[in-house]
DNA sequence: ACAATTTAACTAATGATATTAGTTTTGTCA
DNA sequence: TGACAAAACTAATATCATTAGTTAAATTGT
């Protein structure tokens, strides 16, 4: 008799990550997902809490990885350079891991626990970028939201519908981020001839 | 005996709509569609094909009704004043119809002719606001590729996870808008006193 | 006004899916 | 070596989209 094939955690959230960056978060289920492993579909069951709790399982691995991919990225950078590398490493991921960055963008239940955690480490770490501008409390808010909303648009936008003009595309990036960074410092040299003025 | 009701593809349109407004574009399922309907769910074939095609369709609705909600929003406007309402009316847009916009960015074949069309229509409406800057070409897209990329950004994470801080949401998107459009103008400033050199 | 045609509803059946319950195998530990 | 737990299995169910074939109703042409 052949062995039966035992599987862990680790080897299923790599199966199916292989699924979701190769056909998208939409074609994983747990039949195919079974067979890619050479188990039965119900077998699963026994280390995930069925296809929803895979897909939380996925997006927390994903965020994870996404987390610590940033991170290296920031170290020993700091002001513009660590934005513009945090930015850079950011669409890289989602490039390379298309399936995964969805799933990290669509979970259906945000109040899990795990995932708050994760989610929240990884703000954090762009907090930490922001910081580096000595913004007031509110200023470096609004900038980690703004940040987020670019970076996170944008990637959005070229995976959903590509941008088709003969442009290109990595340039508009580079435009978004520079124009906003120009933009922030603007404000923060206006902040500052405010403030002598007392 | 009970009228056999009769249905159209508006009347399919608009409960669709209601379902995905209220419970997301993964409830819409033909199922609860025809049931919402008062027919059978084989009948949909006779207008939608299959459950790909009313998504499309849901799609491209969806999309014609942002486009006509912006491209009224920036009449009689231009500039930064433009900008911003064109901002304001896409979120507020999105808010009013989270399904709607759902089904917008995520189109399973974005080759469908009569999609292709209508989300050129979308674009081009924001292309005409930003004509009036007077850009170049190439700066032209790189800020309507941006700009679409804030907004939509910002849509999606405060949809999708919440801005968990205690500070306006609504703050932090004029803030985005505000401080990419400085950037905009601080660029344009410059590129015009590098003219001015020759 | 009535017959013919077309539209759009219906029922019935199929295949794929996730999920649950209950069973058997296999690895581990006392 | 034997008991226990983990994790595979089979079998069964409910739900879903989809297809085929059928019937009723509206529309059209004479």
């Amino acid at each position: 008799m052949s062995q039966r094939t035992r599987i862990d955690l680790p080897t299923i959230l790599k199966a199916a990550t292989e699924i979701v960056d190769s056909q998208g978060l939409e074609s994983l289920g747990l039949a195919t997902l079974a067979q890619k492993l050479g188990i039965r579909s119900p077998s699963l069951y026994n280390h995930i809490d069925g296809l929803p709790g895979l897909r939380i399982e996925l997006a927390i691995h994903g965020c994870d990885l996404l987390n610590s991919v940033i991170s290296r990225a920031a170290i020993g950078k700091s002001g513009d350079n660590a934005v513009y590398a945090l930015a850079e490493e950011y669409l890289a991921f989602a490039r390379s891991h298309p399936g995964l960055y969805e799933a990290v963008q669509r979970v259906s239940d945000p109040q899990e626990g795990q995932w708050q955690q994760t989610a929240r480490r990884l703000v954090e770490t762009v907090v930490q970028v922001f910081q580096h501008y000595g913004l007031d409390d509110y200023t470096s808010i609004h900038a980690v939201r703004s940040f987020r909303s670019m970076v996170h648009g944008f990637i959005s936008l070229e995976r959903n519908e590509g941008f088709k003009m003969p442009i290109s595309v990595d340039d508009s990036y580079r435009f978004l981020i520079d124009t906003f960074l120009l933009g922030l410092h603007s404000k923060m040299q206006a902040a500052q001839c405010a403030g002598e003025l007392e």
